[in-house]
DNA sequence: CACATTTGACCGTA
DNA sequence: TACGGTCAAATGTG
């Protein structure tokens, strides 16, 4: 109908081009920050600069795949969100506009990321279902938010194994639609102390311990991330260092005279926290 | 007993 | 019609 729907989308339009333009900015920045960390005579193994670089690596992936998706997404409004799924609801969906999760396969409004500590994003998951997947060696399971019933956050995730039998294991991490349920009253969680490695033995130099290799599926380790995990944030800020929790992050940043990237970090992080308002 | 996970069935999509 | 995502009863755990 009208004008009204018409300014939402194009506030929203807004709000999208401004969100991939600080994506952008902050890509180029984690990108430029690489460079001069990895400049800075060859780091051995190991040590903070690596971990940077690596740290820095998943934060273009994970701003590359927020702006593609943010590129690719223009039916926000349409969705909504909070969507609890009913039955009776979906035998009358054939429309274009059906709410989320109705057994939609979701080619949209999702981004993944590698990792090797699957389960330890910051945020509770409740697993909810387990498939085998054709082309694939190991299982995929899936979780959803746990803030899902009293606070409707549709927000979903896939984990599943790479079928390379490589050590560390890695996880394809699927998400899907963003948490609504950021209320813990966090912005970045740095000083979230009651965050559990969602896995055994994933606390101490959790970037380089994987969960146990396996036949174990991803599943075996679902223990969920505790409701009192750190603060909710938004997805996109948040799994952009998602392999490392931000408490780590902060713990293991050397002085600056190691880094010297004060400025930029400080650059980067404020880039990030548009995604907060 | 409450809560989390497992698992088979159901159902929509491709 | 095969496949993938979700539901919900059954089961496990503390």
């Amino acid at each position: 109908m009208g004008k009204g729907a018409e300014l939402d989308s194009n506030s929203e339009q807004c709000d999208n081009r401004l969100a991939i333009d600080k994506i952008n900015q902050a890509h180029e920045l984690a990108r430029q920050l690489r460079a001069v960390l990895l400049s800075s005579s060859s780091p051995p193994a190991g040590s903070s600069a690596e971990l940077a670089g690596e740290i820095l690596d998943n934060l273009m992936k994970c701003s590359a795949s927020a702006l593609s998706r943010l590129q690719s997404c223009c039916c926000r409004t349409c969705h909504g969100v909070g969507g609890q799924r009913s039955r009776e609801f979906s035998s009358e969906k054939r429309g274009r506009c059906m709410p989320i999760g109705h057994k939609r396969r979701k080619t949209q409004n999702t981004w993944s990321t590698v990792t090797s500590v699957p389960y330890d994003d910051g945020h509770g998951w409740r697993k909810y279902g387990q498939k085998d997947i054709n082309s694939a060696k190991y299982p995929r399971s899936y979780y959803r938010c746990i803030h899902r019933k009293e606070r409707g956050c549709p927000a979903t995730k896939t984990v599943q194994q790479e079928d390379s039998d490589a050590y560390p294991p890695k996880f394809i991490v699927a998400y899907s639609m963003q948490h609504t349920c950021r209320s813990m009253g966090a912005s970045i969680a740095f000083s979230a102390p009651q965050q559990e490695a969602s896995f055994e033995g994933s606390r101490s130099s959790r970037h380089l311990l994987p969960p146990p290799p396996s036949t174990a599926t991803a599943a075996n380790h679902s223990q969920t991330s505790s409701p009192s995990s750190v603060g909710d944030q938004d997805d996109t800020t948040r799994l952009s260092i998602s392999e490392l929790s931000w408490q780590e992050i902060m713990n293991t940043s050397p002085p600056a005279d190691t880094w010297s990237m004060d400025s930029n970090w400080e650059t980067v992080m404020g880039c990030f926290e548009f995604s907060e308002a």
